[in-house]
DNA sequence: CAATCCGGTTTCAAAATGCAACCCTATTGG
DNA sequence: CCAATAGGGTTGCATTTTGAAACCGGATTG
């Protein structure tokens, strides 16, 4: 049967991954974010089927993460760009790297380095944090069903 | 063909999406987080599917974001709870949750309310920071490819 | 002792995926 | 001018994956 959507999920994550939950969208809007543009250069990086590539830009533009332009020159050429929406995905992709980097390390060489382009200092790590910055595990954070309940715990 | 797999990429984001970046997995993980520890729970909650369920459960199992854990009560029951390696995935849901309320927002209601358990606090925006804590946008950032370079920027 | 719950497995049709082949426009090379 | 090549796709087809519902087997409840 067809997969299952979540356009109206009442829950964000949910309506978040319809449009970038897939095996490739969130890897196109990576490589998007280290620099491809071109059709071919998405294909030959990430060895994906040109109908599939084809299909998940379609999806991404539609959902606005992507904008495709029109660069006139050599005929008919294209660019894909990130949006504001998608260039908005840098912390997930940064915390899914940190993610993948700290519990399946690369079995070769040392995790990819991001750095401050200012200082050149490394980032630090993505984290939820309070109102200070303090970072906060999952146990430390109380989701919140109705506005009266906050109220009580201040 | 057989979907592509990419447990022996070099990208880290790459051998994360393996693991966590299908449909239900992260929606799976999500659950775990609020709480959920059943099959059933899991099954009536999420609306999936219980073949697929027990498949997705068996991977997360495998890839150590989860643990199955035999309650012995009532016969065979068994709890899904999270590893350490599965709420370190916290950062990741978070910034998806919060990409998913800004840029598609709840038909209906407000966005779900995270707080910091011990103030009531609202949380902070997770965000990619540097080393002082200060948020960087992408164009802020550095892909650093091997240590050489890292040294001629500081 | 029948009904129900839990946690699955099996079966089977409807999608999604991947590969290869093909298409059309435009540019380059000889 | 003609052939070869590149960009950006589309089409066909075989293989997987998905989803719904049926079935299963142990344990508990009534």
């Amino acid at each position: 049967m067809a997969r299952k959507r979540f356009d109206d999920s009442s829950c964000s994550v949910a309506r978040a991954l319809n449009e970038v939950g897939d095996w490739w969208s969130l890897l196109i809007v990576l490589h998007a974010m280290y620099g491809t543009r071109r059709f071919v250069d998405f294909q030959q990086q990430l060895g994906i089927a040109k109908n599939i590539l084809c299909d998940r830009l379609a999806k991404l533009v539609d959902n606005e993460v992507l904008r495709k332009e029109d660069v006139g020159e050599h005929g008919s050429r294209f660019e894909y760009r990130l949006t504001e929406k998608g260039r908005d995905l840098f912390p997930v992709v940064v915390a899914l790297r940190q993610w993948g980097d700290k519990w399946n390390p690369a079995p070769d060489g040392q995790p990819l380095d991001l750095r401050d382009r200012e200082t050149g200092q490394p980032i630090k790590a993505v984290t939820v944090q309070n109102a200070e910055g303090e970072p906060l595990s999952i146990r430390d954070v109380l989701v919140v069903e109705d506005l009266e309940k906050a109220s009580n715990q201040g």
